[in-house]
DNA sequence: CCCGGCCCTGAATGCGCTTTCAGTAAGCGC
DNA sequence: GCGCTTACTGAAAGCGCATTCAGGGCCGGG
């Protein structure tokens, strides 16, 4: 953008017939004279003055915009997730600014760079973090400066790597709980729709999943797992590739709500039966699955809390010398879309 | 945030041993020799150097990120949108911010007032405009020194008030169209599930509805009409209400899609079957109602597009003397919801 | 061999604001 | 009435960086 010609404090200061300081302190609140005060206000009003925030900000004072980077608002799992940080956020008179990576690690990196340039005084992660150890560290460098002067990190759903405060949705222990669910209704022939492998999130369901069927000596073909994009269209060529080589699978677990639901569109346009001929379960329980017909058998997060949590850290310090991790959720919730193998 | 101490270009160059105008130099391509600019981009590595950003934007470098505000990104309507606008934004290696006012129109003005002071080089404004001219005025007056100072800004969504350059779908238009659609099917007695009449959306489509039924002889009853928030837990809490009085009618229309999905749910709760019980029709064409059972009936919108097409007009010179206005979408797309009366 | 010109470097300036520091006028006690 | 504190105000410094301007090597041509 090129400034053209901008009011400055100067002008206003000008205009009221004071020096820039007593200006500055009419505007800031500081103690001026009533007199005084009101003829700088007025001024500024009459000129449409907003104060430089970049300026503002280099001479000394903070802002009240955090930073969201997650990796798709559009998801409904992030967007929960996001409207629990911004209730907080509000509750505390901070604004809150969004950003979406599209799962691509550059992004996400030149937005914490962007935040950290600004001197956001908090920058929330959510989502998945990379396998690639090599990522991992570049946000860690890009962090950790960050953190020194003076900012605040917290992420959702990224451990292993990252040393801030966390929150962590049960992933495994959600998996292998689900896993033990559908085993409890007589299924023993599963398939799998799976997540870019790149994403960590996705070896722990994977992960908690297949190992407690092992558990239960019923193992998972590589086969019967197929692997497509967190999209709900992921989950529909997903299925279909599935459907494709003939499913001998009777359940099928989505690692995610979102792959789920373009199963069952799939199943549905193949002319099979949700949970007739195939059960469904998906991952995360986000809002729009009681409403599929059937509605999803899930792992339950609560989605805004986690956000809300992640928001709450943020804003306290942390007394002690250990990074703070929040456990939450991984409840199995029944619905319609599983039955009971006979 | 409490800037403790952050590393700054003066010691880069102390590091580099070079002076403080060739480590800027160096570090933004302008011509330096290869020697010495390795020797800063060593240091600046070594010390992991961020600029502040505020101090480059405050010294005349223009930033890259542009603002996007709209009600709610977690409604699928937006977040549609705003998927439009990230990827024309990308395309042209601008980061994107969202915020979410959750229609308060105070936080509207903070949000344009908090970019207008980082001096972002564009401002979008998504979603519907107030009816009160009180906060159009106010926001007016918010982006007009913007404007006047080089800002780009562009609405979506957004007619009546502001003068700028804009994205219109067809609202009035497209409702219209419902109606001649569902009259087609045999309907006569209709119900309408509406949003907030703070704004001109609701106008709009409510409008365009009413005025082409009267057109035909059919008028809607006061009663017929039910307000509620343009959620799905609005459009249930709505249907609910419209079921509790006694429907009579054959056909809802729900002014949103995200209001229909939950009509539909409150009718399926009531025992009703749609549409064989109600035909239910909804607007936007948001993605997800296409995986509802019945599919959707709906005035289609090209979200997408809506976005792009606004983030191109933020991005490209408007040449002429008047604000350009790109009108879009509002075709009736018929799915399973809504039956023939018979 | 000397001088003009070119290219690169470093010193210095200013972006708009907050804040310290010093200065002035007013208010108080003795 | 005088000295001293109190209460504001204004001048000025400096936040971190981009950039202009001037200076100093170096090369080529005369």
């Amino acid at each position: 953008m090129q400034p053209r010609t901008h009011v400055t404090l100067e002008d206003v200061a000008r205009a009221a017939d004071v020096s820039l300081a007593t200006a500055s302190r009419a505007l800031n609140g500081t103690r001026v004279t009533p007199h005084l005060r009101d003829r700088v206000l007025a001024a500024a009003e009459q000129l449409a003055y907003t104060p430089n925030a970049h300026a503002r900000a280099l001479a000394g004072a903070s802002h009240r915009t955090v930073g969201v980077i997650c990796h798709d608002v559009s998801d409904p799992y992030f967007a929960a997730v996001a409207g629990g940080v911004m209730r907080v956020a509000g509750d505390n008179d901070l604004l809150v600014m969004l950003a979406s990576t599209f799962r691509d690690p550059e992004r996400e990196i030149a937005y914490v760079s962007m935040l950290r340039a600004e001197r956001a005084p908090a920058i929330l992660l959510i989502g998945s973090g990379f396998e690639d150890p090599r990522w991992e560290r570049a946000l860690e460098a890009e962090l950790k400066p960050y953190l020194d002067g003076g900012g605040r990190v917290a992420v959702v759903s990224r451990h292993r790597s990252l040393r801030v405060d966390s929150v962590l949705p049960e992933n495994r222990a959600g998996a292998a709980a689900m896993a033990r669910a559908l085993l409890e209704l007589g299924h023993r022939r599963f398939a799998v729709l799976t997540g870019p492998p790149m994403l960590t999130t996705v070896a722990d369901r994977l992960g908690g999943f297949r190992d407690e069927l092992k558990k239960a000596g019923v193992t998972l073909a590589v086969t019967d797992i197929v692997e497509g994009p967190f999209t709900r269209d992921g989950g529909y060529g997903a299925m279909s590739e599935l459907l494709a080589r003939g499913l001998e699978a009777t359940c099928v677990f989505a690692l995610t709500d979102v792959m789920a639901i373009g199963a069952c569109a799939a199943l549905r346009d193949h002319g099979l039966s949700v949970p007739n001929d195939v059960s469904v379960a998906g991952f995360d329980d986000i809002p729009a699955v009681r409403d599929l017909t059937p509605p999803l058998t899930t792992v339950a997060l609560p989605l805004q809390q986690l956000g809300e949590k992640a928001m709450e850290l943020a804003l306290t310090e942390n007394t002690g010398r250990r990074r703070r991790i929040h456990r939450m959720g991984g409840e199995v919730v029944i619905r319609a879309s599983t039955a009971k193998l006979t």
